[in-house]
RNA sequence: GGCCUCGUGGCGCAACUGAAUAGCGCAUCUGAUUACGGCUCAGAAGGUUGCAGGUUUGAAUCCUGCCGAGGUCACCA
């Protein structure tokens, strides 16, 4: 038997659900308080009642006293009885201090619940008109991705998938520093040792195969300079005198006039890097729908400068180079063209930015997935455009994330510290494989299936971990301990996902085709459940204002936690009714379809069986 | 040095717009179960939110100063 001790409220009589229960209340005090005392609020602040208290919504009457002169206690006593006896969906009242809380009846909840028959699509909003360009990842092409990459690229797709979700067109893209110094290093090395390999002669990966030439370059490099500084060479001068180094600026120098062999040597160099980077994004499960090569946008830009110099938002120095004077929002001067009228970066990025909405006209603001190393430089670049009148210049966002250490010190690419990006992936699902085994829950599985499974389990793992931490701090990557299957980790969700799969299958298909809930009490755990999944898409939206996978993250562990703890103390299929049982075993499934969701949106994989 | 970001139990992270007794997971301790120092379960301990002021009925949250960590201050990208 329930206990009815606990419980309040059976069934009332159908109502339509009401969607904006918040909006409601809001009217209705604001209504009572010009009643009872003749006052006008402009305002009411609500929050979720805590745990400790009875109630489910709070609202906070401290704030009313600028208004309305009083005990707070006495007004929360006076707005709580009028709520009582004007909303249906308000049940009962306390007052502690200057916290109004109210109870909802059961019937709304239940309400809700119905409305809400599919829960797989619950939050998200329909795509609008308005576009957002997401740029992520944007390597060069000299070396293999690493593990900064990786949270740069977790970060860019999640904001991307949740920026949709809140109902926005999305441009995933890149643009990828193909040109440049770096990249002929790899080509000279190649061409001095490579004898000819390929990625397909080798088996090597093409990214790491240009990435070992790099490495070569370097070292080559490094003994030159030993040598010429053996003999009596000063450090600067060796640095720059160094013929290998003289060698790349003159194959630099050989591309940039078009060189016909040089350029395809650097197709070539190049395609075989994308064709690497290609693999890892598949193993990451992220996707691009344009890619932008600086070889063809490095000489964009000039002519918004130019444009911006006749219409004043920039000004000439003697030496002819163009600057923006930035000193009215507390910033420096930026450069913007130099002296001998060729590009700078900033250049490159204004045009670049300008290109992108000319290619995408739907477009009204874009988000850069960049290191917080370029803060000042997206401060800037902002700013500029803002100043030369773009519209959708006022809907820029640096998405800005910290670096990631490890336990073992800092990543520095010189010092061979880096942690690659496929080596990670697969570690992390030999880490579960290992962890899998011991617990031995899937013996039943086929070789095949096991080998997916431990790949969702890893890279499930690794993305949650680098997810749940917010982007602007730093983090110290422990592979061992984000493979934990406890706490506040990818697998836990998983397997709460895998489970309740498992009570689905089990479940008779009567209890999946209506809900038949009538006539039952809300126990108190099955109504903090479905408070948690109503405010699924307030958390979404929220996400999207602020750019923050974490939120998503942390909403779902919460909700999981909350259906652990209900799944570990109320029956699912021993319940007292078949209504009973029906509902919670639609709950269940409200919840894993919620998980799905919110997993999704992380681009996180969800097993049916682990 | 100027500017930006961060600082929350031992460790890793939460806390929506300023609100009630600052949450969670590891780790720790106690107990239960147990052919296992493992798994699981119940419970406990652990905090002046870097420091000092200020604003407010109310501050981890906002303001000022200081301390600590990182970043950035190129006619590099």
């Amino acid at each position: 038997m329930p206990s009815l001790s606990e419980n309040f409220s059976v069934r009332e009589p159908h109502q339509n659900y009401n969607m904006n229960l918040q909006e409601t209340l809001e009217k209705e005090i604001i209504k009572a308080v010009g009643q009872l005392y003749g006052a006008t609020l402009e305002t009411v602040e609500f929050q979720a009642t805590r745990k400790d208290f009875e109630g489910d919504i709070t609202v906070v009457v401290f704030p009313m006293l600028r208004v309305v002169k009083g005990n707070p206690v006495q007004i929360g006593e006076a707005i709580g009885s009028y709520l009582v006896d004007n909303v249906a969906e308000v049940s009962k009242y306390n007052v502690v201090k200057g916290f109004l809380n109210l109870v909802l009846s059961d019937a709304y909840y239940l309400q809700f619940f119905e409305s809400v028959s599919n829960f797989s699509d619950f939050g998200k909003n329909a795509q609008g008109k308005d576009a957002m360009i997401v740029e992520y990842s944007s390597p060069n092409t000299n070396k293999p991705l690493h593990l900064g990459h990786i949270r740069n690229i977790l970060l860019g797709f999640s904001v991307a998938e949740i920026v949709k979700a809140a109902g926005k067109k999305v441009y995933k893209t890149q643009i990828i520093n193909d040109r440049g110094i770096h990249i002929c290093k790899s080509m000279l090395a190649w061409k001095r040792f490579g004898n000819g390999e390929t990625p397909q002669s080798t088996g090597i990966k093409g990214d790491k195969l240009v990435g070992n030439y790099y490495v070569k370059f370097d070292q080559e490099y490094k003994n030159e300079i030993a040598q010429l500084m053996a003999d009596g060479k000063t450090e600067e001068e060796a640095k720059t005198q160094a013929p290998s180094l003289l060698e790349a600026q003159e194959m630099l120098r050989k591309w940039e006039a078009g060189d016909a062999e040089t350029v395809a040597l650097w197709k070539t160099m190049n395609g075989w890097v994308y064709e690497g980077f290609e693999k890892t994004y598949k193993a990451l499960g992220v996707d691009f729908d344009s890619y932008y090569y600086e070889s063809d946008t490095y000489l964009l830009g000039k002519d918004n400068i130019v444009e911006g110099l006749e219409r004043g938002v920039f000004f000439k120095k003697e030496d002819g180079s163009v600057w923006c004077d930035l000193t009215d929002e507390g910033l420096d001067e930026k450069i913007v063209l130099r002296s001998d009228g060729t590009a700078v970066y900033m250049t490159q990025d204004i045009g670049t930015a300008i290109q992108r909405v000319k290619d995408h006209p739907d477009v009204s603001g874009m988000i850069y997935t960049v290191g917080n190393e370029q803060d000042y430089h997206f401060k800037v670049l902002f700013l500029i455009l803002k100043k030369l009148g773009y519209s959708w210049a006022e809907n820029l966002y640096h998405l800005s994330y910290g670096m990631v250490d490890l336990p073992s010190g800092k990543m520095k690419s010189r010092e061979g510290t880096v942690v690659d990006a496929d080596d990670l992936i697969d570690d992390m699902a030999q880490t579960a494989k290992t962890i899998s085994e011991d617990l031995g829950k899937i013996d039943d599985f086929s070789d095949t299936e096991k080998e997916q499974l431990y790949k969702t389990i890893g890279l499930g793992a690794l993305k949650y971990y680098i997810l749940k931490v917010d982007p602007k701090k730093r983090i110290l990557f422990n592979p061992e301990e984000s493979v934990d299957f406890q706490g506040n980790t990818g697998p836990f969700i998983q397997y709460t996902y895998a489970r309740i799969q498992s009570i689905l299958r089990k479940a008779d298909s009567d209890a999946l085709d209506s809900l038949q809930i009538d006539e039952i009490i809300l126990q108190g755990k099955e109504k903090e459940l479905l408070k948690q999944l109503q405010l699924f898409p307030a958390i979404i939206q929220q996400a999207a204002d602020q750019y923050s996978p974490a939120l998503i993250a942390n909403y779902t562990y919460e909700l999981v936690k909350l259906y652990n703890s209900f799944f570990q103390n109320i029956p699912i299929f021993g319940a007292d009714s078949n209504s009973e049982k029906n509902f919670r075993i639609q709950l269940s499934k409200a919840v894993g379809d919620v998980i799905r969701t919110a997993f999704g949106l992380l681009g996180i994989d969800v097993p049916e069986r682990m």
